[in-house]
DNA sequence: TAGATTGTTAATCGATTAACAATC
DNA sequence: TAGATTGTTAATCGATTAACAATC
């Protein structure tokens, strides 16, 4: 259910402001979905059924999303490539909220090794397949330079991995038990700015 | 057509390699979808029918692809926030290839203002508002902490911005003239953990 | 020709929407 | 009660898939 975050995020936002309670109709104005469409995708949803005239608990709703999300069960990462883009994720402080940990980084670069991120310290790809097997890893980050991405995904589907988020941008090959999922902010840039010249004309 | 950028980079890999032709049905396989689903893709994306026997020519699709997608006429935006998460952008190598450029980043920390990073020169937000109007920009991403998110966005839209790309984890409201396009690495890496786990018990 | 490919037409499936009854 | 909300059943729409004819 791909509405699910905004949802979420939204039903966080009220709550911090007090309200204790989120109706679809809200719900639909806000994020600028059909009513009906949200209704269904609650009922879908929310463990318990919403009340008319006032809509749902939004703390209960809350905790219904989070479950749902999996962001209760804690899941650990590793990070591959400690560049800009990788640095600044170890520095991020967003995974927690989503029960995520980024527990080890690795960079092939010696002069990065050896360096304390955010009390991460990156390790030597030499480290890499024993810790994700030592420590039962099953989530991937690869930050590194599109031609790397490859090798970099093999050694890592080699080690036991079962999920790749690739941020960077090329095209990479994974066998079908492993799940990817590409991140390119460049190219959703480039969609938003197609969506834009899209409404002008129309 | 949400696949194209997966065509594209496809395509490039291939046409890197030498390969002169594409064929749909080796499309299919590499990305794991239907053939007959990209056939009908190409149909619609490419300009000149496919041959028989050998498939779309590489080069051709690749053009058709990046005018298609966008790449060739230049967008220009601006950043807000200049943290982890945006300094990394500013020097981010991508997108010139998706035909964008960042051209002015803001930031509302004296401690960061005017300092230089990959040629941009980060300003002050009361730069903000002008800069836009001056150069005519229509798109800018959002990389401050979530609390402030909404009242950068408030002056983005005051100032012109039609498309934002909103990095922070947090629902920010946008009038309808304005595309809002969020971009959460948390959340996408909890997606992917929930299909690793879906995977596992199917 | 045989085989691999393309493109098209019709059928299926899933998601969205519309209409309405039920609740407080 | 009246009004605002919920939840459900049926209709619509769009995207995907299946089947097949056409090409080199």
């Amino acid at each position: 259910m791909r509405r699910a975050p905004k949802y979420y995020k939204y039903i966080c936002k009220q709550a911090e402001v007090g309200c204790d309670f989120v109706s679809s109709s809200e719900l639909a104005t806000a994020l600028g979905l059909g009513a009906v469409q949200v209704r269904k995708d609650l009922a879908l949803l929310s463990s318990v059924p919403g009340h008319s005239r006032v809509g749902f608990d939004a703390k209960l709703l809350k905790k219904d999303m989070e479950r749902f999300l999996g962001y209760n069960n804690t899941n650990e990462a590793v990070l591959v490539g400690v560049g800009n883009m990788g640095a600044a994720l170890l520095a991020h402080k967003g995974f927690v909220r989503c029960g995520l940990k980024i527990v080890a980084a690795f960079d092939v670069r010696k002069s990065i090794q050896g360096k304390i991120i955010d009390d991460k310290l990156v390790l030597p790809m030499s480290k890499m397949a024993s810790l994700i097997d030592r420590l039962k890893i099953r989530l991937a980050i690869i930050a590194v330079p599109a031609p790397a991405a490859q090798g970099v995904c093999n050694k890592l589907v080699k080690a036991g991995i079962k999920g790749i988020l690739n941020l960077s941008p090329t095209h990479i090959d994974v066998p079908p038990s492993v799940v990817l999922q590409d991140e390119d902010i460049a190219a959703a840039l480039a969609i938003l700015a197609q969506k834009v010249e899209d409404k002008k004309e129309s």
